[in-house]
This record gives structure tokens, sequence and C-alpha cells, in this order.
DNA sequence: TCAAACCTATCTATCAGTAGATAGATTTGA
DNA sequence: TCAAATCTATCTACTGATAGATAGGTTTGA
């Protein structure tokens, strides 16, 4: 583990838990038992329960917009690509919700601050599709694109069914 | 309010906190509060918050069914009409979630019961698509258009902007 | 140089409030 | 009369949050 500093091992412990439960389904005392300190430590690197979440969301933007890249320069098709290749590995190597999929779910039940830095997730994604080059005919809005991701995950894991996400993912024909 | 049975009242006021905040994000007091009863009559109708949570979901599938009927006879692209009525009317007449979209991303967090029931609605509506008569060229696949409908609900949601959901939901082209 | 002052990160202990759940008495209404 | 429904009262466990103490590291300044 390479002495990780302990604000970081929260969040990793935080992130896990959120993905899993949502925002009410987690505990300071949870993460303070997962990392090995107390929940009054935790306190201190976050002092309420919405100064985490947002933090973990904001975090959570970073990571997705440093994977990303920059659009203008991708090949036609590629900017989509990459971020199916985001939801994927959600499903299939986490193992869980997006962090900001399940927290917009509970949106009205969240503390503002969080609820902007999810918004601010969304218009990132929203965003880097609409600037990637386009590939030919075909182009899916990206409103569409974005919601049938966060909606494949959710069914592929309550129908235990991986398949279900590419079903739900491939490009539409009839 | 026509002195509705005590567990309906309760169904209603846990619908609604379900759909706001998820599994966790209700006790059995807030629902006592709400109908104006004692939480240990809330227990008499649903001796587990599992049990309760159950009802929830297999009511709302119940009702989802009654309101799409019977898919063989419908007109073309009726089917797939009717289910999209369905999510927008949660985003614009309810201003909620869909109960089993929220719990689906909750899934691992359930009690099994509970998961299990919510699956039984995504399997109803994918058999539902699946039976309802194709519109003409371009037939979506049903998994991808549920996903597309739960997935336009939080985007919409959490952005505020209800258009979000058309430009999801609208046919694709390019 | 070296001690006073401060900072960081953690601890113990505690708080008021709420969680889901239960036992047993009481009310209600057909 | 009797069962359904609700109540009072309570339990144990947990919630987010705070106060105050402590140990160790770093900075400051005479």
């Amino acid at each position: 583990m390479l002495d990780q500093p302990a604000r970081d091992q929260i969040l990793d412990a935080a992130e896990k838990r959120a993905r899993t439960a949502g925002y009410h389904g987690f505990s300071f005392r949870d993460l303070a038992e997962d990392v090995g300190i107390k929940s009054s430590s935790v306190h201190y690197h976050f002092p309420t329960k919405g100064d985490l979440a947002e933090a973990l969301a904001r975090r959570y933007t970073k990571r997705a917009a440093e994977r990303l890249g920059e659009p203008h320069s991708l090949a036609p098709g590629e900017g989509a690509a990459r971020v199916s290749a985001l939801f994927r590995d959600a499903l299939l190597i986490d193992d869980r919700m997006c962090l900001c999929g399940l927290f917009g779910a509970e949106r009205d039940a969240l503390p503002p601050s969080v609820a902007a830095a999810v918004a601010d997730f969304f218009r990132l994604i929203l965003d880097y599709l609409d600037r990637a080059p386009k590939a030919g005919e075909r182009n899916e809005e990206p409103a569409a694109m974005l919601a049938r991701l966060e909606g494949a995950l959710i069914l592929a894991r309550t129908l235990n069914d991986p398949s279900l996400f590419e079903a739900a993912t491939a490009t539409q024909a009839a």
C-alpha cells in the first residue's frame, strides 16, 4: 500500500461504499473501520459528510477528465469509444455503479454542494462528447449516449447479466 | 383522502421517500410521521424494512403492467410510446426517479428479496418491448431503450433540465 | 543553539438524535 | 365477542458530530 495518505485511503473506501450503497448507505464509522482509524479522524479530514461526498465526486470527475484527455484531436468516433470504455470498466472491472449515476439518482436527498459536483460530472461528459470529432453518418445525441450508459450499468447489474450492457450499448439497428 | 387503508398510505409515503432518497434514505419513523401513526404500527403492516421495500417494488411493477396493458394487439410503435410515457410522467408529474431505477443502482446494498423484485420490474418492461409490434425501420433494442429512459431520468433531474429527457429520448439521427 | 510556539494527525470519550425492531396493553369495529 | 389495528414504552445499536488530550514534526526567533 506504500503508506498512502489517510485522506486518500478514506476517499478510496468511501468511493467503494458510495458506489455500492449510495450517499445514505455508508457512515463515518464504516470508513474509519475500512481504513483502520477512528471516526473522529475521518472528521478531521472531512468535517462533514457533505464535504466528503463533494470531494469524492470532484475526484471522480477529475480522474474521468484525465483519462478522457482533450477531445479535439481524437480520431472520429474515438471520443464516444473512450466514454463507453469508462462505463464498461465500472461494470466489468470495478463491479460498481458510476458514482455520479448513483448520486444523481439521489439528487434531491444530497447536500446542494454534492448535487452541484455531480452535475459538473455530467456536464464534463456531455461537453466532451459534443466537442469530439463525430464518426460518419449516425451520431447519437450526447445526452442520449450518456443516459444509455448510465442506464445500461443499472440494467446489467440488476439483472446480473453483463451482456445486457453490450446489448444496450451496441450501435443501434433493426 | 377518503380514509385509505393505513397499509396503502404507508406504501404511498414510502414510495415518495424511496424514489427521492433510496432504500437507506428513509426510516420507519419518517413513514409513521407522514401517515400520522406510530412507527410500531408501521412494523405491524411490514415486519421488516425489506418486507416493505419488496412490497413497494411489487406494487410499482404491478401498476406499470396494468398501465401498459397487453402488448400483442398494439399499433406498431405504440408499445415503445407507452413505456416512454411511463418514464416521462415520473419526471414531469411525479418529479421523482423511477423506484426500480434507484433501487437497481443500489442493488448490492438491498435485501435479496428486494433486489429480486426490482429485477422482475426490468424483466417485465423488456419482455413487453420485445413482444410489442415494431414500428417500421429502426427498432431500438429493448435493453437500449430501457437503459436510455432510466439514464435520461437521472440526467434531466441532476442537470435540472427536463428538455434533456427529450434530447436523450428523441428518435436518433445525425 | 535550543526552547517556545505552532501544526498535523491522531486518539479517547461523549453527545443528542435516530435506526430497526419488539413486547405487551389498549382501542376499534363488524 | 373477538380479531384486527394501533398504541405506549422500550431496547440495543448506530448516526454524524464535537471537545479535549496527546504525540511527534516543523518553524520561529532571541
